[in-house]
DNA sequence: AGAGTGACTCATA
DNA sequence: CTATGAGCCACTC
Protein backbone atom coordinates (compact mmCIF):
# COMPACT_ATOMS: atom_id res chain seq x y z
CA UNK A 1 0.00 0.00 0.00
CA UNK A 2 1.31 3.55 -1.14
CA UNK A 3 1.39 6.23 1.58
CA UNK A 4 -0.73 9.15 0.22
CA UNK A 5 -0.10 11.14 3.19
CA UNK A 6 2.09 13.95 1.15
CA UNK A 7 0.35 16.95 0.48
CA UNK A 8 2.10 16.52 -2.97
CA UNK A 9 -0.56 12.99 -3.28
CA UNK A 10 -3.75 15.91 -2.65
CA UNK A 11 -2.57 18.34 -5.05
CA UNK A 12 -2.59 15.79 -7.49
CA UNK A 13 -5.64 15.38 -7.04
CA UNK A 14 -7.29 18.64 -7.40
CA UNK A 15 -5.33 19.40 -10.10
CA UNK A 16 -6.12 16.53 -12.28
CA UNK A 17 -9.79 17.04 -11.10
CA UNK A 18 -9.71 19.77 -12.79
CA UNK A 19 -8.76 19.42 -15.93
CA UNK A 20 -12.30 19.72 -18.53
CA UNK A 21 -13.87 16.73 -20.18
CA UNK A 22 -11.66 16.66 -24.27
CA UNK A 23 -8.53 17.89 -22.53
CA UNK A 24 -5.32 16.09 -21.52
CA UNK A 25 -2.20 17.07 -19.27
CA UNK A 26 1.59 15.70 -19.24
CA UNK A 27 2.97 14.67 -15.91
CA UNK A 28 5.91 17.63 -16.55
CA UNK A 29 2.85 20.38 -16.85
CA UNK A 30 1.49 18.73 -13.46
CA UNK A 31 4.89 18.71 -11.50
CA UNK A 32 5.71 21.96 -12.74
CA UNK A 33 2.60 23.43 -11.66
CA UNK A 34 3.22 22.05 -8.07
CA UNK A 35 6.44 23.09 -8.15
CA UNK A 36 8.60 20.10 -8.15
CA UNK A 37 10.72 19.14 -11.09
CA UNK A 38 9.92 15.44 -10.39
CA UNK A 39 7.22 14.24 -13.41
CA UNK A 40 7.81 10.53 -11.97
CA UNK A 41 6.48 11.50 -8.79
CA UNK A 42 2.65 12.48 -10.52
CA UNK A 43 3.06 9.03 -12.08
CA UNK A 44 3.49 7.48 -8.97
CA UNK A 45 0.72 9.39 -7.54
CA UNK A 46 -1.57 8.28 -9.76
CA UNK A 47 -0.38 4.86 -10.07
CA UNK A 48 -1.37 4.79 -6.47
CA UNK A 49 -5.06 6.16 -6.72
CA UNK A 50 -8.33 4.79 -7.22
CA UNK A 51 -10.41 7.37 -7.04
CA UNK A 52 -12.85 7.32 -9.99
CA UNK A 53 -13.77 11.09 -8.84
CA UNK A 54 -9.72 11.27 -10.33
CA UNK A 55 -9.76 11.30 -14.40
CA UNK A 56 -6.31 9.71 -14.28
CA UNK A 57 -7.19 8.73 -18.06
CA UNK A 58 -6.87 12.35 -18.78
CA UNK A 59 -3.20 12.27 -17.69
CA UNK A 60 -0.21 11.28 -20.28
CA UNK A 61 3.15 12.02 -20.68
CA UNK A 62 4.75 14.47 -23.02
CA UNK A 63 4.76 12.81 -26.57
CA UNK A 64 0.79 12.72 -25.63
CA UNK A 65 0.88 8.71 -25.03
CA UNK A 66 -0.93 6.89 -22.92
CA UNK A 67 0.02 4.92 -19.37
CA UNK A 68 1.05 1.35 -19.74
CA UNK A 69 0.19 0.93 -16.25
CA UNK A 70 -2.93 2.78 -16.17
CA UNK A 71 -4.74 2.12 -12.43
CA UNK A 72 -8.26 1.53 -13.66
CA UNK A 73 -7.20 -1.15 -16.34
CA UNK A 74 -5.51 -1.34 -19.20
CA UNK A 75 -3.97 1.85 -21.54
CA UNK A 76 -6.97 0.43 -24.37
CA UNK A 77 -9.71 1.60 -21.54
CA UNK A 78 -7.92 4.95 -21.06
CA UNK A 79 -7.92 5.40 -25.03
CA UNK A 80 -11.48 4.59 -24.90
CA UNK A 81 -12.38 7.05 -22.84
CA UNK A 82 -10.29 10.18 -23.81
CA UNK A 83 -12.09 8.66 -27.55
CA UNK A 84 -15.60 9.28 -25.99
CA UNK A 85 -14.77 12.52 -24.57
CA UNK A 86 -13.55 13.38 -27.84
CA UNK A 87 -10.36 13.58 -27.88
CA UNK A 88 -8.54 12.19 -31.34
CA UNK A 89 -5.27 10.13 -31.09
CA UNK A 90 -2.48 10.44 -34.07
CA UNK A 91 -1.59 7.40 -33.30
CA UNK A 92 -2.19 3.93 -31.39
CA UNK A 93 -0.87 5.13 -28.26
CA UNK A 94 -0.68 8.75 -28.85
CA UNK A 95 -3.44 12.11 -28.60
CA UNK A 96 -3.20 15.14 -30.14
CA UNK A 97 -1.20 17.68 -27.64
CA UNK A 98 -1.93 20.43 -30.16
CA UNK A 99 -5.55 20.54 -30.00
CA UNK A 100 -6.20 18.58 -26.41
CA UNK A 101 -3.21 19.54 -23.90
CA UNK A 102 -4.87 22.00 -21.29
CA UNK A 103 -2.78 24.54 -19.73
CA UNK A 104 -3.65 26.83 -16.86
CA UNK A 105 -4.09 30.58 -17.68
C1' DA B 1 22.28 6.20 5.84
C1' DG B 2 22.50 3.62 1.45
C1' DA B 3 20.45 1.07 -2.42
C1' DG B 4 16.63 -0.11 -5.36
C1' DT B 5 12.35 1.30 -7.75
C1' DG B 6 9.20 4.18 -10.53
C1' DA B 7 2.24 5.93 -14.91
C1' DC B 8 8.76 10.99 -16.43
C1' DT B 9 11.88 14.12 -19.10
C1' DC B 10 16.03 15.65 -21.32
C1' DA B 11 20.46 15.25 -23.71
C1' DT B 12 23.58 12.49 -26.57
C1' DA B 13 24.95 9.13 -29.86
C1' DC C 1 13.61 4.75 -34.57
C1' DT C 2 16.51 2.58 -30.17
C1' DA C 3 19.81 2.80 -26.21
C1' DT C 4 22.25 5.11 -22.27
C1' DG C 5 23.05 8.20 -18.69
C1' DA C 6 21.56 11.74 -15.75
C1' DG C 7 18.26 14.47 -12.95
C1' DC C 8 14.47 14.35 -10.10
C1' DC C 9 12.07 13.01 -5.31
C1' DA C 10 9.09 9.90 -2.37
C1' DC C 11 8.76 5.40 -0.90
C1' DT C 12 10.43 0.69 0.87
C1' DC C 13 13.81 -2.40 2.81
Amino acid sequence: MIKQNSNFFEKVYILVKRIPEGKVMTYGQIADILGTKDARKVGWSLHGNQDPKVPCHRVVNKEGKVALNYSMGDWREQKRKLLEEGVAFIDEMYVDLKKYLWQMR
